[in-house]
DNA sequence: CTGGATCCCTCAGGATACTG
DNA sequence: CAGTATCCTGAGGGATCCAG
């Protein structure tokens, strides 16, 4: 309905860490933004090898958001068969960073026996 | 089926930041803990007030996780009626640092003219 | 090789009513 | 006041097949 939608839109414009956390929560999103930072430039097949268990659906629509949202280069080469290579633009590389802080946080919670809750 | 959620909790065992986002990326949760941040202990209905649109269902399950990851602390009260009061831990702190680093750099992205793309 | 198009199913989250 | 108990819907994401 859209007076839901219209509440979850006033949410995510009302608080700028929601509406950035909204790029990165997708399911396999930071995974895939570190993975690009840690190996470089990757192709498609690259990519789904590198990340193992993701579909080539969900693997797509992340590439196209993260694109969308001005995080990743998508550079296509017309051969054939086609290449395509994705890499971190400036802004992508700028959240990364601001993760490898969440993960320095994760990793120091981890060592003290943290764990997140069950969903 | 098992098999799916075995890859998500590997996929989860594997990336420490998606371990630590998987807590965070719910919805009004970031508000959430900023909310408390920012206002300082407050009670349920306070809480349910200061975050429009939120429903006692979700806003219980919220608290609940957060109290669970060790995020904040429920303090109650045995009175009639009851009084029940959520802050911050140590922790909830620390994560709270954290998230004022995504905020700075989303207000930032923000003034730039950066938007989210559509879901 | 790099996806697009479908089908299907689970589950997060909204609305509402009720209780100690 | 501070929740619990249901019901319901939509979106996220997996599996599979097809295409340029």
């Amino acid at each position: 309905m859209k007076a839901e939608r219209a509440l979850h839109e006033k949410n995510l414009n009302c608080c700028p860490v929601e509406r950035l956390l909204s790029v990165v929560s997708g399911q396999w999103t930071a995974y895939l933004l570190w993975v690009l930072h840690e190996n470089g430039p990757q192709r498609f097949g690259a990519l789904q090898r590198l990340v193992p268990g993701i579909s080539t659906k969900v693997l797509t629509e992340r590439l196209r958001m993260l694109e969308a949202a001005g995080l990743l280069d998508r550079e296509q080469a017309a051969t054939i068969p086609p290449q395509v290579t994705y890499s971190l633009t400036e802004r992508g590389l700028e959240l990364r960073v601001l993760m490898n802080g969440l993960g320095e946080v994760a990793r120091r919670w981890d060592a003290e026996g943290w764990r997140p809750p069950a969903r």
